[in-house]
DNA sequence: AAGTGGTCTAGACCACCCC
DNA sequence: GGGTGGTCTAGACCACTTA
């Protein structure tokens, strides 16, 4: 199944086990995903990627908090079953992620990826002094070659000094700012309809004036802090969002 | 503050790991957990551990996980100043109990009320017998008196008997539902943008083709039992849904 | 008995923070 | 420069599965 051995070039910024659960995923998303196949053993991933199984573990159970995968004590690793019908997560979910739950190559067209001072609306919202510099990135999202969404970013630029040394044309910004050192762990979002603009209306090959769904997040660490601000907004006939949402016990 | 050298017995029930993780939330717990306070050194407390530093950080990972620790990379692993946010984060709410914690008055047109027997595409989503009666319930959702909203309801007949005679213009169906012994605990939703056909434009006095924000969801008790099945349309630019997401757990 | 994942170690090197 | 967390390695042993 994985029968390439990918070049995990020492490139500065991606720690090894994040290139490594990249390159899984690929192999396991272009390869036959089929739910239920077997990986190799790890000791021949471990050969194969040329990394060591401590470091290839680190993947692996990186991909399993994701659902990707699951082990099997004296047997192997395991696609999982996308079957999942079990329950209806909210899950806080990069793009990339999504795209490979639904089986897409998730790619980008980088409209922009630079450090400027912050203006004083964003200082507010990250709760930082104005001027201090952020990297804006803008792109466009896409899976399979067709363009879903134009996804604007903006990142402290303390977070993830070096992102705009990143080509983004296929990373993972989540994955990115995760093998940097922070962990997203949630997402205050707003969800709206809004007609498509000019400029939007051409990066996604759509009207003017089409209804584009427009979500507003503002991604958090464990401690509150925010890390990330985004506005997405999706082709409305391209993207569907699914939550769940649940009964407060006082209400 | 961490003081004694817990026994870390190799007896094997409980990996290493997990001994450490237990024995430093109690050390944590038990001395003074001040929000903020720094622990010894890493390579000081796999001495007092007796653990590798390995071992040892996959129980402090697994603590910042909780939410218990959170590191500094040049600086030490410190306390989470983490008074526990009990606010559970995306709420499932009625437009009414939405409009009241606006300060703004709900209110309907009814559409339609009337019961009828459920088609086969119905009877599958309520996991209930093709023909079994539903109620159909639509409305032109309202706040202050400005429409905001349709809203296409559908309830089985068992759950709420007699809903036909129920005057809705004031009426909230959550109340009523919950009134007649059903809990609604848990909302599946999906979210997506579309463009306003003539009649949703005619309710909402906007013109045909603006954005709408159209969410359809079923509603269940605790049992997953499905109660309620309601296609909500809002006109895009009156109605902002604001929901989270939780990056799912590694725990 | 062979193969596989699960755990653990000791040591190395790097990047960051503060003096 | 010294102390600290972040990453990575090579190798060992254990527990589970399958034949």
């Amino acid at each position: 199944m994985i029968d390439v051995a990918p070049v995990l070039a020492a490139e500065y910024p991606e720690p090894l086990w994040v290139q490594a659960k990249a390159a899984l995923r690929a192999q396991i998303a272009e390869g036959e995903a089929r739910p239920g196949s077997r990986l190799p053993p790890e000791r021949e991933l471990c050969r194969m990627l040329a990394i060591s199984r401590v470091t290839l573990r680190r993947a692996l159970t990186a991909l399993v908090d994701e659902g990707v995968l699951q082990s099997a004590h004296g047997r192997g690793w395991y696609v999982a079953g996308a079957p999942e019908r079990k329950d209806w997560p909210n899950t806080l979910e990069s793009f990339t992620e999504t795209a490979q739950r639904m089986g897409l190559v998730a790619g980008s067209r980088v409209l922009r990826c630079e450090l400027g001072p912050s203006t004083f609306d964003e200082a507010e919202a990250f709760q930082i002094a104005p001027g201090t510099p952020l990297y804006r990135l803008d792109r466009v999202r896409m899976l399979d070659g067709v363009p879903i969404a134009v996804d604007e970013s903006l990142v402290p630029a303390d977070i993830a000094p070096g992102l705009d040394g990143v080509d983004f044309t296929t990373r993972s910004l989540y994955d990115t700012i995760t093998g940097l050192g922070s962990r997203l762990a949630q997402a205050d979002s707003t969800i709206e309809a809004r007609p498509a603009d000019a400029a939007l209306a051409g990066h996604l090959a759509i009207a003017v004036g089409t209804p584009v769904l427009e979500m507003r997040q503002i991604v958090r660490d464990e401690t509150q802090r925010p890390l990330l601000s985004s506005v997405i907004r999706y082709a409305g006939d391209r993207y569907r969002l699914r939550t769940s949402f649940v009964r407060s016990p006082g209400a």
